[in-house]
RNA sequence: GGCCGCGUAGUUCAAUGGAUAGAACAAGAGUUUCCUAAACUUUAGAUGCAAGUUCGAUUCUUGCCGUGGCUACCA
């Protein structure tokens, strides 16, 4: 079904033909929705064409809309506001439109686009656990992806987990040394937060180590150098690479640890992968893509040996690639990554979910890609996203400063239901039912707080003020999804919903309800392009409200007339598909009862 | 210093260059014999400053002010 702008667009660009002899082709023209308080469904802007119409714009507006209503069918009237044509439709076109997307069930997702995108996200360190910034990562990665599925494009989700280095080093020593053996089941906690607990322990010894050599005179800088701890932790690097078993096998144990907690942790967010990346296997990468390019002269090699890339032509510096020794450095095994990458899924783009505290990195990464010529770089996307803060301000592992992920979850989870338990709301619920209850909306409330923010933007969480369950939130969202099924599971006892839908006079709310509905193809393939899955969410959420105001002002189920409450369920229903589909996407759940 | 973001109600966030800048929370005033009040109605409240481009600027350009990040032979 031809869209309702590209039908209106393609007229007007007619009209101007016709009546003014103008060349102006229709996706120029601007359409907007009808704001409320004005009649009419769709508004065409004069403005840009009065250069053509040569007239004032109200005459403009008239001419045009005349024309309109006399070309096309669907047109019923008309009126026009300054500059500002307002065209209502015909109530056979909206009664056309709704049973249309009825017919549908899936009306607004895209036909397969036959790219394939890869976006990697999560991507932790398996040192410490996962926190809040990791929580924003891994929601707006999934959400992302099911964005552009719903685009129909073909998605590889991702994840590079950063299992080798300096840092992992440090938990490990700092567990050789004060560990005692501890494991997972012998402390009863996550493997994890076990390890994360010997990182910070690291921290903490390494730092008074410090403190003792400045106290001896030693300047800081270094003290960090000189530090036994520091020392005895790169040793245990390059035994490390060395391939020295003990070193590797205690490696393995840990990190063990960590993925089995990892992996209870992702499923409570909901989040997946259809590939996993291991850095201990791709840190050798590039190497040899950078001698490659030292060879063609795209690289340079200074006097001591290092090898680097001057991006100075692109507005950026040069940046080393290889040291002295040979050895590679960050960029050096992205670069390398990103072709594994592509040949491994010969990807149209690939995304990076990474926070902006990368920009320049990625904008590093992709200028080389380029400079080399590889058929991916101009795929190369960085999806960044602002950092979560706390009102004390940056949150850092390191001095424990964090909200742990899984702490966080398990109190939205227990504030849920101690709230769901005084509303008295799950009377009739099995202990199953309940507790899948507490996490729908205990993450919904979540993933929708971190998705209603533009990624770019930083956001702040004040864990004081535990997320809302009010207003602007999933579970508003949620519980009118609820209240729709439940209206629906009451008709249906009664009779069968039937496939078409009845024609009666509409509410300006059951209106304003078919437009937005109807508007969602439009929204996703929009914030598709845009990668926002706020926008996503603030449109489930405003059709979500819509309703709400209908549902308090207007009976439902109480009418008399049938024709009228078959019609009423029937568009209920279609809200509740809408709201639901528009959560799936997010990786929102919702419930059928709350 | 250089580069890249961001400055919108008391607070947290919206607004492809379009009409009277929208929500939510907090504050004030109301609504429950009726489909789930985790709801609805209603009052008050904002574009950092200064220029420029435009019929029209929260949006684009420049400068200033404020704020965050990057500017590692760490990852």
């Amino acid at each position: 079904m031809t869209s309702i702008e590209s039908i209106i667009q393609a007229a007007t660009s007619k009209a101007l033909k016709t009546l003014f002899d103008a060349d102006f082709s229709a996706n120029q023209v601007t359409i907007n929705d009808t704001r409320k308080e004005f009649e009419g469904d769709v508004t065409v802007v004069i403005f840009p064409l009065l250069r053509f119409t040569k007239k004032k714009p109200e005459e403009s507006g008239e001419m045009i809309g005349a024309f309109l209503k006399e070309h096309l069918e669907i047109v019923e009237h008309f009126n026009v506001v300054k500059g500002f044509l307002n065209i209502g439709l015909t109530k056979a076109y909206w009664q056309n439109v709704l049973q249309d997307i009825y017919d549908k069930d899936q009306f607004a997702f895209g036909q397969p686009s036959g790219q394939t995108i890869m976006v990697e996200y999560s991507s932790p360190n398996t040192n410490k656990p996962l926190h809040l910034g990791h929580l924003r990562n891994n929601i707006l990665g999934f959400a992302v992806s099911g964005l552009l599925e719903a685009n129909g494009h073909k998605v590889i989700k991702t994840n590079l987990i950063n299992d080798r280095g300096i840092h992992i080093c440090k938990s490990m020593i700092a567990w050789q040394k004060w560990g005692n053996g501890e494991t997972p089941e012998s402390t009863g906690m996550k493997g994890d937060h076990l390890v994360g607990k010997y990182y910070v322990e690291f921290d903490k010894q390494y730092k008074a180590q410090i403190q003792e050599l400045v106290d001896n005179g030693t300047t800081e800088a270094e003290a960090k150098k000189q530090a036994p701890l520091m020392l005895e932790t790169q040793e245990m690097l390059r035994q490390w690479e060395a391939g020295n078993e003990e070193v590797r096998a205690l490696w393995q144990k840990m990190n063990q640890w960590v993925y089995d907690g990892f992996a209870i942790t992702y499923k409570n967010i909901g989040v997946s992968f259809d590939q996993m990346y291991y850095e201990s296997d791709t840190y050798l990468l590039g190497k040899e893509v950078v001698l490659e390019g030292l060879n063609k002269g795209i690289f340079f090699k200074k006097e001591d040996g290092s090898v680097w890339v001057d991006l100075t032509d692109r507005g950026l510096d040069e940046k080393i690639l290889l040291r002295a020794d040979g050895t590679s450095v960050y960029i050096t095994q992205d670069i390398g990554t990103a072709d594994k990458k592509y040949a491994d899924h010969k990807m149209d783009r690939s995304l990076y979910v990474v926070g902006n505290e990368q920009d320049y990195h990625f904008k590093v990464l992709k200028e080389i890609c380029l400079k080399l010529e590889r058929p991916h770089a101009e795929g190369i996307q960085h999806f960044s996203y602002g950092m979560v803060d706390l009102p004390s301000g940056k949150m850092k592992s390191r001095e424990g400063t964090v909200v742990d992920a899984d702490d966080l979850m398990a109190e939205m989870i227990a504030t849920v239901k101690q709230r769901t338990e005084e509303l008295g709301k799950i009377e009739g619920f099995t202990d199953e039912e309940a507790e899948e209850l507490f996490r729908t909306i205990a993450l919904g409330a979540l993933k929708f707080f971190l998705l209603r923010i533009e990624p770019r933007k930083g956001m702040l969480f004040n864990p004081e003020e535990s997320i809302d369950f009010h207003g602007y939130t999933g579970t508003f969202t949620q519980f009118n999804y609820a209240r729709i099924r439940s209206i629906v599971r009451k008709f249906e006892s009664k009779a069968a919903i039937p496939n078409q839908i009845p024609t009666v006079d509409w509410e300006a709310l059951e209106m304003d309800l078919i437009q937005t509905v109807s508007r969602f193809p439009r929204m996703l393939a929009d914030a598709g392009e845009q990668l926002n899955p706020a926008a996503v969410v603030d449109y489930a959420y405003n059709l979500a409200k819509s309703y709400s105001k209908y549902y308090a002002e207007v009976p439902i189920l109480g009418v008399q007339d049938e024709n009228v409450k078959t019609f009423r369920v029937m568009l209920s229903s279609l809200v509740a598909r809408t709201i639901q589909q528009a959560f799936a996407i997010m990786g929102i759940n919702v419930p059928e009862r709350m």
